[in-house]
DNA sequence: CATTTATGACGT
DNA sequence: GACGTCATA
C-alpha cells in the first residue's frame, strides 16, 4: 500500500538514555559515603591534581566544570572529593566503568532494540512495546499513573507553575482524543518511566531519557532535564523546539560543520537552516550532508537504533604530555607493551564472554618533530591483522610502530648526532582491536578445525610458511615492513649498546632488575563450560549472539546481584513495599549507604622492568647483545594476572564456575595448563577462517558483517518520512 | 606540546 | 582494506 499521505501509523518511539554524572556515580556505589558530597572523578593527580573527567551535579553547583584540574576545583569547591579512575599498568583504567555500563545496558534492553551508543549512553526502539502497550493497556485505561512517570516533562505542554504539574502531565498521559503518536508516545514515557526505576533498583545508577519519534530528538531531550528525569518531544512541538535551538547543540553540529554554517551561512539556530534549500546546502556542503542539513532542521532523522549491545572496538590509550614525551624507542616499546596487555586482556574476555574475535590491529601515535623546528607532523596510524596472544600482539605492535616511525621520519632517517636527541618525541599511543566478528557457534566442525588431534597446535603449519608470520610484517603502509629490518633500524639510532643504556636512563623510574621477561602465552583459554556453550549450540542460532537479546555477560556485578548482602535485599523489598517507589524517595530512604560492598579490587599498580616487556622478537629486532637476553629469560605472569587471584590448583575447578571478570583469565590460565584438552587461544589466528575447508567458509559468510549500505540519500521526503526510518539510510 | 581515553562513522 | 578526519563525552 503506497503511502503518501501523512500517517502516523509507521511512528517510531525511540529513547536515548544518558546516565548521569556516570563515572561519579560508579565511585559513589563503590564508596557510598560519598553520596550527596560534591564530587568528581580525575585521573592522575601529579599534575595539578589530574584532570577531571566527571563532575557530580552537587560540585556543579559550585561552579567545577569538567577538565577543570583538580586543583581548580578546589579553588572553586574546596570540600570537593577527588575521586582517582583506576589505573593499572601506569595507566588509566576504565573498566569498571564499562562494566558499569554494561549491566545498565543489559536492562535497558529488556523492552525493546537496544544500541548501545557509548559507555554511557543507549539508544531503545521502544516501537513494539509502545504499540503492544496501546492496545493492551493504553494509559487512558490507567487509574492511576506512576508517580515517577508524573515527573516527566512533556515538551510545549504548558504549565500553570513553569515546571510541568503533574497533574497536567498525567492529564496529557491519559488524553483519550490525543493523536496516535501522542500515545504511542505517552506509552513510551510509562515504559521508559519503569526502565529507569529498574535501572536503579538493580544498579543503583539515576539516568535520564529522551522520548520521541526519532534518535536525533531523543537525544535532544535526553540532555534537557537532568540528572534523573526525563522529557519526551511531541510531534506537534517539534518546530518549536528546533526554531530557537542553537545549531551547535545538534549532534553532528557541535564541531566544524557547525561552525562553518554560523560562519559561511551565518545560521545560529536550526531554525535559520529552513532558510536554505536543499540545493543550496548540497552544494555547499555536499549531496549527502546537505541532505542530511536539510532534514534536521525539519526534525526528520531517519536513522534506526541499531540492535548493538557490545561494542565495536577496543582500544587501549595513553598520551605524554608536555615533559613526558616519550623520546626513546625503549620507552615507546614499554608503554606499547602495557598498552597491549590491556587491550589482549580485554579481547581475551571478548572472545570468552561474546565470542567475538577481532580482525585489525591499528596502532595509532601522535608525535613530533624536535629536530628541525620543533615541526609538529602527522603519525601515520599503521594497521595489520590481528594475531590473538599477548606477546603478539605487542611484537606485531611494535613492528607497526616501527613502520610508522620511519615513515614519520622520512626515509632519511634522522640520525641521532649525539646520543642524546633522538629528533622526535610522541605525545601519545594507542592500540585498537577493530573487526570484530562473532565466532562461528555454528558447528562442531569449526571446533574440531581448531581443535581436532591432529590440527590442534599446529596452525600455522597448515598455511604456507609465512602466512601467518609474514601478514604482520608488512603494514599497510607505502612501504612494506620488510624494508624496514633491525639492521635499518639500528643506523638509525644510537649504537646498541649506547641505546639500551640510553633507554634505561630513560626510564629512570623504572627499576631495571630485569630478570624476567615475558614470552608467556596469551592469558586465557576457553573454560569448559564456556565452550561448551560456545560449541554447543549447533544450528539453532546462537543466543549468545543474537544481539537483541540480553546477554549474561557480565559480569562480577550481575552475579553478585542476587547473592547480595542482606542488607540490599531488605533495600529492594523495602522499595516495593513502599509500591511506586519515585527516585527520590529511593535516595532519601536512606540505607543506601550500606550497599555495595566488595566492588572491584583495587589493581595494585605495578611496573614492570623494562625486561619483562620486551617480547622475544623484540628483542631480536633491535639486536640487544645476546648475554644481555640470557639472564632475563624468566618466567613470568603478566601483570593483569599478578593483579588476579591466586587460586590454588586444587580449586581451579571450582574458581572456573565462580570466576568473576577480573580473575577469570587468571584462573583460566592456570586451568590450561592443567588441562590438555583446551582449545589454546593463542593458535587462533583470524585469518585462519579464510583458509577454512569451503562448506565452513560457507557459515562464516553468514556471520560477517552486511556490507556497507551504500550512501544513497533519496530525495523528496514526505512529512511520512519524519517518523519512518528511510530505506536508503540517511548518511549519518 | 597539559582536556584523557575511549568510542563510532564517513570519505577517499 | 588502509588511512585520515571528524565528532562526542
Amino acid at each position: 500500500m503506497p503511502v503518501a499521505r501523512p500517517d502516523s501509523s509507521g511512528a517510531r518511539i525511540i529513547a536515548h538514555v544518558d546516565l548521569d554524572c556516570f563515572y561519579v556515580q560508579v565511585e559513589q556505589r563503590k564508596q557510598p559515603k560519598l553520596r550527596g558530597l560534591p564530587t568528581a572523578v580525575v585521573q592522575y593527580n601529579e599534575w595539578k591534581g589530574g584532570g577531571l573527567i566527571a563532575v557530580g551535579y552537587e560540585a556543579r553547583n559550585y561552579g567545577v566544570k569538567r577538565s577543570m584540574r583538580g586543583d581548580e576545583a578546589k579553588e572553586v569547591c574546596p570540600q570537593i572529593e577527588l575521586v582517582q579512575v583506576p589505573v593499572a599498568r601506569g595507566k588509566a583504567d576504565l573498566s569498571s566503568y564499562r562494566n558499569a555500563g554494561s549491566e545498565v545496558v543489559s536492562i535497558l534492553a529488556r523492552k525493546g532494540r537496544c544500541e548501545r551508543a557509548s559507555i554511557d549512553e543507549v539508544y531503545l526502539d521502544l516501537t513494539d512495546a509502545a504499540e503492544a502497550m496501546l492496545a493492551q493497556t493504553p494509559p487512558e485505561s490507567l487509574d492511576e499513573v506512576d508517580e515517577e512517570a508524573l515527573k516527566s516533562h512533556i515538551l510545549g505542554l504548558e504549565s500553570k507553575d513553569g515546571n510541568d504539574s503533574k497533574a497536567t502531565v498525567k492529564e496529557w498521559l491519559c488524553r483519550c482524543d490525543a493523536d496516535h503518536r501522542d500515545k504511542l508516545l505517552a506509552c513510551g514515557v510509562l515504559i521508559v518511566t519503569e526502565l529507569r526505576m529498574q535501572v536503579l533498583k538493580e544498579t543503583e545508577f539515576t539516568c535520564s531519557a529522551g522520548i520521541a519519534h526519532n534518535k536525533m530528538l531523543a537525544k535532544l531531550a535526553s540532555g534537557m532535564n537532568k540528572p534523573a528525569q526525563q522529557t519526551t518531544v511531541p510531534f506537534s512541538s517539534v518546530k518549536g523546539l528546533l526554531d530557537s535551538l542553537p545549531i551547535k547543540k545538534m549532534k553532528q553540529l557541535g564541531g566544524k560543520l557547525g561552525t562553518s554554517l554560523q560562519n559561511e551561512l551565518g545560521v545560529t539556530t536550526v531554525g535559520d537552516l529552513l532558510k536554505f534549500s536543499e540545493d543550496k546546502l548540497q552544494e555547499r556542503y555536499g549531496f549527502n550532508t546537505g541532505t542530511w542539513l536539510w532534514n534536521i532542521a525539519r526534525g526528520i532523522s531517519g536513522e534506526e537504533v541499531q540492535a548493538r549491545l557490545l561494542p565495536k572496538s577496543h582500544g587501549s590509550g595513553k598520551s605524554f604530555p608536555g615533559p613526558r614525551a616519550l623520546k626513546t624507542v625503549a620507552s615507546v616499546q614499554h608503554w606499547l607493551n602495557q598498552l597491549c596487555e590491556e587491550l589482549s586482556e580485554r579481547l581475551c574476555s571478548d572472545l570468552e564472554q561474546n565470542k567475538r574475535i577481532a580482525h585489525t590491529l591499528t596502532l595509532h601515535a601522535s608525535a613530533f618533530k624536535s629536530s628541525d623546528s620543533d615541526s609538529r607532523k602527522k603519525f601515520p596510524s599503521k594497521s595489520c591483522p590481528l594475531r590473538y596472544g599477548t606477546a603478539k600482539i605487542q611484537e606485531d605492535t611494535f613492528n607497526l610502530f616501527q613502520a610508522g616511525l620511519r615513515e614519520f621520519l622520512g626515509s632519511f632517517g634522522v640520525k641521532t648526532q649525539g646520543s642524546h636527541y633522538s629528533g622526535w618525541r610522541i605525545t601519545a599511543l594507542s592500540v585498537s582491536a577493530s573487526k570484530i566478528v562473532p565466532v562461528l557457534s555454528g558447528t562442531c566442525s569449526i571446533t574440531k578445525y581448531f581443535n581436532g588431534p591432529d590440527k590442534f597446535g599446529s596452525t600455522s603449519e597448515q598455511l604456507p610458511d609465512n602466512f601467518i608470520d609474514a601478514a604482520p610484517l608488512s603494514p599497510s603502509g607505502s612501504e612494506s615492513y620488510s624494508t624496514l629490518n633491525s639492521t635499518e633500524l639500528q643506523n638509525e639510532l644510537p649504537g646498541e649498546q649506547v641505546w639500551i643504556e640510553h633507554s634505561m636512563a630513560d626510564l629512570g623510574q623504572l627499576e631495571m632488575k630485569a630478570n624476567t621477561w615475558n614470552r608467556l602465552d596469551p592469558s586465557c583459554s576457553i573454560s569448559k563450560q564456556t565452550s561448551g556453550q560456545w560449541f554447543h549450540s549447533g544450528t539453532e542460532s546462537s543466543s549468545s549472539l543474537d544481539q537483541n537479546k540480553p546477554q549474561n555477560r557480565d559480569d562480577s556485578r550481575m552475579r553478585s546481584v542476587p547473592i547480595k548482602s542482606n542488607q540490599q535485599e531488605h533495600k529492594k523489598s523495602a522499595l516495593k513495599d513502599k509500591g511506586a517507589s519515585s527516585i527520590l524517595n529511593f535516595f532519601k530512604s536512606g540505607d543506601l549507604s550500606c550497599s555495595s560492598g566488595n566492588h572491584d579490587t583495587e589493581h595494585a599498580e605495578t611496573l614492570l622492568p623494562l625486561g619483562d616487556c620486551l617480547s622475544e622478537s623484540n628483542k631480536k629486532q633491535v639486536n640487544i647483545p645476546k648475554e644481555r637476553l640470557d639472564n632475563s629469560t624468566g618466567d613470568c605472569l603478566s601483570e593483569s594476572n599478578q593483579n588476579q587471584v591466586n587460586i590454588p590448583k586444587e580449586r581451579l575447578a571450582e574458581a572456573a564456575t565462580t570466576s568473576t571478570t577480573t580473575d577469570r583469565c587468571g584462573s583460566d590460565q592456570i586451568q590450561q595448563r592443567s588441562e590438555s584438552w583446551k582449545l589454546r587461544i593463542e593458535e587462533i589466528d583470524p585469518s585462519v577462517i579464510d583458509e577454512l575447508p569451503k562448506e565452513i567458509q560457507d557459515e562464516i559468510q553468514a556471520w560477517l558483517r552486511p556490507s556497507k549500505q551504500p550512501h544513497r540519500v533519496k530525495r523528496g521526503f514526505t512529512i511520512a518520512d519524519y517518523f519512518s526510518p528511510s530505506k536508503n539510510r540517511l548518511e549519518q
